[in-house]
DNA sequence: CTGAAAGCGCTTACAG
DNA sequence: CTGAAAGCGCTTACAG
């Protein structure tokens, strides 16, 4: 008798009085073994507790049921409700997760290697800086990978919010409610999403004839709302609305706002993107456009998915509409809200 | 010539002129190689991009690189610091993490499957209602395995702050400095780290026999907070001071404390407990004990891995001291604080 | 419907 | 210092 382990599809095929074959058969539910023989071997699998090991599968099936994820910063709560949402979207698909980077910084080199050492089978990227480097990587190794908020690169698949719309949008509702010194806070600058969503505002300011009153770079983190707030706020005569390129550094202009009891949204109208949960928060109320995370997520799979069962399918960019939460710290006419659905598209 | 795949031990040795044998142990830097052909095998191995397949190593090797991960619901958001942490912290040490369930509710079965079937080796867990079945897999299997600001079950290792003692050293404070009507708010009532934090606070109240104002559960959300701040300050007359068990849960203490008109923390203390980011956001400014997180992760790798190396070693548990973090929030002379320090121990 | 054989890509005693 | 052989646990043509 072996050194007691676990049970292998050997010892059920000795148990079973069949061979292995059958057993791995009669296991992956295979039409062809009676159904006599398929029950039994099921049965003593159970009965010895058998788990069928992945990495042996694995490495003759040639697909590992494993896929890489890159997280961006968690701190911004944005990135923790899209990893939630992936993962109960993905499990059920059967195939597993394995943390690849989490985290502002650059990806390196190193976690990539990991995708090619486990095999994976695709890989799912939430921005991150993610140099084109790692982009031809993957598409030289054919590896099937989607890009979530965040522009396409090479041929890649992305899936993002219409952010230039997005922007464009704020700016025409707010510009319609009477705004005429409107200032946008930026996120970190080497990030489309930062980029498109700001572009859309100046664009459409531009189209009115409207100068910013100032642009700062918030660095996409609450400090930096926060800071640019206070630099915004605390001059002598200070904008009368706010766009923060995203809700976490939104709510930074809104502390900053209340530090200096300016009156949100009777004296400053301020606005962010995203709708993380605290936007909807009883201390903010933050008027934000929602990013469709849900929606995303299940286009990003489909496009994961498709790219795993054929490789060759060229990349795809899919843009997805967000929608305007109108809450309390904007003045905005909400039929100049509806006019402003027809901003242009991306 | 073989269908163009990625490089092999077969295809390094052909074109080094060695065997297979030669190949993985240049590769693997055995001492018993001469300098010489290690050197040879491995700029072959570079130039011709080889990547060693970790499935085959691991099905040999019977050790696989990865650690499972369960994570607390990331709405919390002291459980993406966590996550950020952890991850930071074992990439270097060589291992991948593989996800196996993030969300509050209870780990299903399934995902523990995928940890034998993956042949990991170990588990981290932090919080999420882990039913004591799972504490008895991973003890049948001998399955190394730590628990993250979760209380020990079975024989299993366990990390957490000192979670009794704060909230006893948070009674202590608030009633030096003279509050007589003192609310807790507790979460997820099932949680050790609720139970044991209110249970050193009401422990405390008793010893110096003062009754507990109300009692609230917040099931450790911030809407939670919220509505139990409502419903404590909504009363004719309200407590001088509320303890939220977390920090989540507090900052929606304090928002409805703001839609009130009520002071803080001249008319009403508020104190929390983890110190997540927000706590210390200008628009809160939250009193509170900040977990140790830095120092739990490392502790919990520490058992971890010594565990990995030596299945064999008994649970341990062990708890690391909160520090308070003294902001706006509550009305706490600091020489009393100081004098809570003697709180017991757990 | 079932089995014997080969093989996925690596490592590791066992020889020499 | 190096190689031939066996094996990790599974699946999959190929026969029958």
């Amino acid at each position: 008798m072996k050194k007691s382990r676990h049970p292998t599809v050997l010892t059920i095929s000795e148990l079973a009085g069949v061979s292995p074959s059958t057993v791995s058969r009669a296991l992956n539910d295979d039409a062809r073994i009676s159904q006599e023989v398929r029950a039994k071997v099921q049965r003593i699998a159970k009965e010895q507790g058998y788990t069928p090991n992945a990495l042996a599968r694995s490495l003759v099936s040639r697909t590992s049921g494993v896929v890489g994820l890159v997280l961006g910063n968690l701190s911004n709560p944005f990135y923790a409700e899209l990893a939630e949402i992936i993962h109960a979207r993905i499990a059920p698909m059967g195939k597993r997760l394995m943390l690849l980077h989490i985290g502002g910084e650059q990806l390196d080199m190193e976690s990539m290697q990991t995708v090619f050492q486990y095999q994976m089978d695709g890989c799912i990227v939430t921005s991150a800086s993610m140099s084109s480097k790692v982009a031809e990587i993957c598409e030289r190794y054919r590896l099937p990978m989607v890009m979530i908020n965040r522009v396409a690169q090479l041929h890649s698949c992305a899936v993002s919010c219409h952010n230039y719309d997005g922007g464009y949008w704020i700016a025409d509702a707010l510009l319609a409610a009477g705004h005429r010194k409107l200032a946008a806070v930026g996120g970190r600058p080497n990030t489309s999403t930062s980029q498109n969503r700001e572009a859309g505002f100046l664009e459409c300011m531009s189209q009115r004839g409207v100068e910013p009153w100032a642009r700062y770079c918030g660095h996409s983190t609450y400090d930096g709302g926060y800071k640019a707030g206070c630099e915004l706020l605390a001059a002598a005569e200070h904008p009368d609305g706010i766009f923060a390129i995203n809700d976490i550094m939104a709510l930074g202009v809104l502390d900053a706002a209340r530090e200096f009891g300016i009156k949100v949204p009777d004296e400053i109208s301020v606005v962010g993107f995203d709708d993380i949960r605290a936007a909807s928060w009883a201390g903010y109320n933050l008027t934000t456009i929602a990013q469709p995370v849900e929606a995303m997520v299940e286009r990003s799979l489909d496009l994961l998915f498709a790219r795993m069962s054929d490789p060759t399918l060229a990349g795809e960019e899919h843009y997805i509409r967000g929608e305007f939460r109108i809450r309390g710290t904007a003045r905005l006419g909400s039929e100049l809200v509806l006019a402003g659905r027809e901003a242009r598209r991306e």
